[in-house]
Parts: structure tokens; sequence; C-alpha cells
DNA sequence: CTGTTAGCGCCTTCAC
DNA sequence: GTGAAGGCGCTAACAG
């Protein structure tokens, strides 16, 4: 491949000459430069990006950690993040924690290596402050990205789960459910801690009573299964909940499926509601009663705020973006107004 | 950041040692070894990868350009390429063409400058090809994605459009359907030429004349609007179609939308079957007979097959990995069995 | 406006 | 077993 000496060999100019045509950078005479850029043309020369930044200090690629690309909060994560790096000359490497720190923390060793410009990065929990302060410790720019870390303040971009919830909660609350079961993430991870305590506020706000046994707590994940459906089912009926809310999109899939199964009409027998909305073409986007998050812009945002770091035209911090979420009254959840 | 040379400095040994010890080349005494990985420990040294990619040439670095990752088949392409990458001990960027040459044609100028070891690819479309011939002029490996390149034999991991498309249509036809509507992507993408090819096979083998008025044609893209579902319903009766052959599942999803709209009722009113599957946990999913691709084998083996060519285990040219779809019979295609 | 020198952090090569 | 010199491709800093 060529380099920058073959080109100014070929141009008769100095190396220095053909960097600054290409660097735009100093004056140079349009001859040269003409010169100059028939010979990249001639040799195909395409600069390298690793000398460069042995200089610069800048790779221009940033990282994006999440927990699973598979889940389509996440897709849409990672599509609005790259579509503003590709706009802001930034290349996106993803990885995915699977809500794991062992993993996440190999990935952050990856990343300095690499010596990403910086890193957007969603926290598989509370615990990844080890690896996150690796970051600081580095100096690596980073923005979080839908969850927080408890006792790390940082530049954050998250949809308002408390806000989400107690529409959700409002909304079921007005229907006249009481017995509303909270089917919750795992605590250590801040959008199940703010869901439950915005749920917990909902209902002392309606003076209602809290009964803990309709309070559960499974994870985020897809694959997990859990048997919170049969323990609903178990309750005695005075206790049986007459609506569920779920706190993500996996947890809802899978109750529903689950519900389906057991052959529970929602909203009939039940009504649900969850965060996070579908895809598009999911039948559960045109059913369920969401709370959903704008996925796409919290990439978008996360990396707009992440290279105003890296560039310095920044010098705030702890920023902090809460995007609202967008209510999605559906068919699962208004059985009272049908009626 | 610390580099080498401080490590040496404070280990009292030669730069050099140090490089020994961190790439475990060469022999040791275990003392020195000792020594320098105390002082590694103690600087938190982190060996920079842009100055290593200079001398090695490799940066350690693959590329991964697909259509979309919203596409859901996309997504779990990319996940199990970056699984496998994780394992082989690469990283992976990732950039969506949507479909347009032109964008695709700016990243692999992007991803040249960032010299990545090698691309995994689903070009856009044979127009692909000079995009693909910049790599192969570069002599970057590369292995294609999901489609061929017309004229452009080349190493390649894709699903088998005949295989699938075959077994949709016999299912359909063994069913009694004559009059099969086949809405296709465009003509300069390979799955969809062979997906017409089989399609038509199939009807010829069954002794079916083929209906021109029942063969359409649009994109494979998720915000294509079509009009093709109400030229459907315009057709004259004896020529309306009993059975709708959607060649991917954007057509698929936005078909069932209108479909719907139309207030006609699948698989009654008319059967439907199509490629690619959804989301575990979209209604589609549970719904629609298809033709399900092995995405995340797809990814896995696309990455396994690149970094075989990279790192030279493999000397063979044009190796070409088919995997079988499954084909998934749901009630969206069995109206006939059900009655 | 253009060129020279030096060095980014690392590793290959060759000495010792 | 260890070290010194040189260079990968590029650009900052200085000269002219």
């Amino acid at each position: 491949m060529a380099t920058i000496y073959d080109v100014a060999k070929l141009a008769k100019v100095s190396p220095m000459t053909v960097s600054r045509v290409i660097n735009q950078k100093g004056a140079i005479s349009e001859s040269t430069k003409l010169k100059v850029e028939k010979a990249i043309e001639e040799l195909n020369y395409i600069p390298n990006i690793s000398a460069r930044s042995l200089i610069s200090k800048s790779t221009k690629i940033i990282s994006l950690l999440i927990t699973d690309i598979s889940n389509p909060f996440f897709t849409k994560v990672a599509r609005g993040a790259e579509d503003k790096a590709m706009q802001l000359g930034y290349q996106v490497i993803f990885s995915n924690s699977d809500e794991d720190v062992e993993k996440e923390s190999r990935y952050i060793q990856m990343l300095l290596e690499s010596r990403v410009d910086g890193v957007l990065m969603a926290p598989s929990g509370d615990h990844s402050k080890k690896n996150v302060q690796k970051l600081i410790q580095n100096r690596i720019p980073f923005v979080i990205l839908d969850r927080e870390i408890e006792g790390l303040p940082s530049d954050i971009v998250l949809g308002n789960s408390h806000e989400g919830t107690r529409k959700l909660m409002d909304h079921l609350i007005i229907q006249g459910h009481k017995k509303i079961a909270l089917i919750n993430g795992p605590s250590y991870i801040s959008t199940a801690r703010e869901r439950k305590q915005a749920y917990m506020e909902s209902l002392q706000f309606a003076g209602i009573q809290i009964d803990e046994s309709l309070l559960f707590e499974t994870d985020y994940k897809q694959q997990t299964e859990n048997n919170i459906t049969d323990k609903l089912l178990e309750l005695p009926s005075h206790q049986k909940p007459t609506a569920i809310f779920a706190a993500n999109n996996f947890i809802a899939a899978n109750m529903m499926k689950k519900l389906t199964e057991r052959g529970i009409d929602v909203p009939n027998d039940v009504a649900f509601v969850c965060f996070d909305d579908f895809d598009s073409f999911s039948n559960l986007h045109s059913f369920l009663t969401v709370a959903a998050q704008p996925a796409y812009d919290l990439g978008y945002m996360g990396v707009q705020m992440l290279v105003d770091k890296i560039e310095g035209n920044s010098n705030l911090d702890n920023r902090r973006i809460v995007l609202p979420p967008e209510i999605k009254i559906r068919q699962s959840s208004t059985r009272y107004k049908n009626e």
C-alpha cells in the first residue's frame, strides 16, 4: 500500500507537502496541490489512520458497549448511535456485555488497547462501577446510557423511568385497578429502582395499599425464564392482580407468552402494560400499552454528547439528558373503556 | 498513558525486554519477567494497538458492513458475528449501508483508512461490485454475506434461497394453491433472483401456468411503502391470488399490515408465507409460515471464514457456505389443513 | 509556500 | 537472556 513517501516521490514534492494537501492545512499553491492530488489518485493512496493516531492520539473510533444488540431497544440505540457517529466522522465498535460485568470488563480492556476516542456505554448494573472507573483512570471520555450507576455521577443520556411509570400506573389506576403486579428488573439496575419507586409513589398517591406479594424481581434478559406467572395465578383470588406492569419488553414478552399458554386473556382477564416498545412489525407492538423510550434518540444524542466531550466543545461535567417516554395506550390495558 | 519505555525504566530493563514479556516471545528469565509484570501492573500500562499496527499491519478489527442493523435478520447476523469475533480476539466495527451503494462506498473508504483486517459484507446489490473491487485492489480479505454479486465469485456465506423458496412453494401447492403472488425484492439482489427462479420452477414443476400479473417487485427496506396490496385486491376475481409469497420479512410485515387494514383475513381469505423469521416476541413470529434463515450462524460462520482468511489458515478461494433455511409451518398458510 | 528534522509507541533485526 | 539501532507512516515544529 502506498505511503505519503510514494506520493511525494511521484509528485516530486516532500512528504510534508503531501500531508498538508491531505489535511488541508497550511497554504499550498494550486499547482502543487493538483500535482499531489494526481499522484494520490494514481497510486490509490489511502492514509493510514494508525500512523496518524500515534501522533494525534485520536482514532476516530468510538465504542458502543451495550448489553445485547438483539434487544430491539438497543438495536435502535445502535442505529441512532451509528448514524450520528457517521455524520461526525467516527466509526463505531460495538460489544455485547450480556449484562455480565466480567464480560464488560474484558471489553473495556480491549477498548483501552484500541485507544478508542470515547465510550458510549449502557452499564450492566451498579457493579459496573469498577469498569467505568477504569475509563476515568485512563481519561477516556465516556457517556453513560440508559442506566445510572449508583454513586457515580457522569454525563448520561437516559429515558425518564419515573415519568413513564407514573403515567402507565395512573392510566391503570384511573381505570379502577388496585391490584397491580410489578414484574421488575434487578434492583442493582437504576431503571428498575426508579420504576419501583414510581410504582410505589403512584399507589400511595392514589391511597392504595401496597401488597408485597405483587412485587417480583427478575432480570432484563431475553433468555430468562421465570415462573412468576405461575406464582401470580396461585394467589388467592382476593389478592390476584387485575393488572400487570412489566418493567421492560423482554419481561413483557415472556409473560405474555406464559399468559397465553395458561389461557389467560389480556385484557379481559388481566390488563397489561410495560416499559419499552416493540418492533413495528411485532403484533405486541400494536397490542400492548407501553411507555416507549426514544431509543434511536438516546443513541443519537449519546454520540452527540460523547463527541462534544471528545472534541472539547463542552467543558460541562455531568450533563444529563433525560428524554421523556411516549405513552402508547393500546388494547392490552383498555378493557374497562371498551366495555 | 504509560509506554513500554516507562515500564522499562521502572523495571530497570530495556524496552525490548518489556515487549518480549508482553508478547511472550523469546526466552526471558523468570525473575525479569516478574519485575516487568510488576511494573506493568503498577503503571497500569496498556499496549497501544495503533503503534503495534504500524509494524504488524494488523489492527484486530474487522468490519461488518450490512444494510441495516434494525432488520432483525441483520441484528442476529451482527450478534453472531460479534460473538465469534470476540472469541477470536477481534473487535467489530459496524456500518449500515441502507441498501445505498454510495453510502456503502463511503464506508469502504473509511474502512480502508482504518486498516481493518477484513470485511464481512452484505452487499447492497450487484452494483456493489465496484466497492468490493476496491477491497480486492487493496488486498483486504473479505467475505460476502447473504447476497452474491453477479459476476464476482468470492468467499461467501449465505442462506439457501432456492431450497427455502421451493419448500414454501411446495407447501402452498400441495394445499391446492395455484394462484400464488410473489412479492419480490429488487432483481439486482441475488436472493431476489434466486427466489424468483425457484418460484417459477415450483410452478412449472407442478404444471401451473405462470401469471405475470401476480409478480411484483419492491425493495427489501423497512421503510418502503408500496401499493401492491391494492393492486392485488383490484385484480378480477379469477386472477386474485389465494396465496402470497413475500420475499423477505420487511415486505411481509408491510403487506400483513395492509391486509389487516383492508380487512383481509390471513389465512382464511388468503394464505401467506415469507422468507426470514421474526423476533421471537413478535406475534408474526408465531403466526406466519416462514423460511427462517440461520442468521446468527451466518454471522458466526462468516467471521470464522473471514478470520481464517486473515490469518492465512485457509488458502482456498471462493469458499461457499450455504446454510439451509428452516421451514416453519404456522397458521398463516394452513387454512386448508385446519378446516 | 515548501522542506527538514525529529519523534509518536512499538517491534524486527542484529549484536552481545 | 538481554540490549541498541532503526524504521513502520505520519505530522508538529521549525527553517528557509
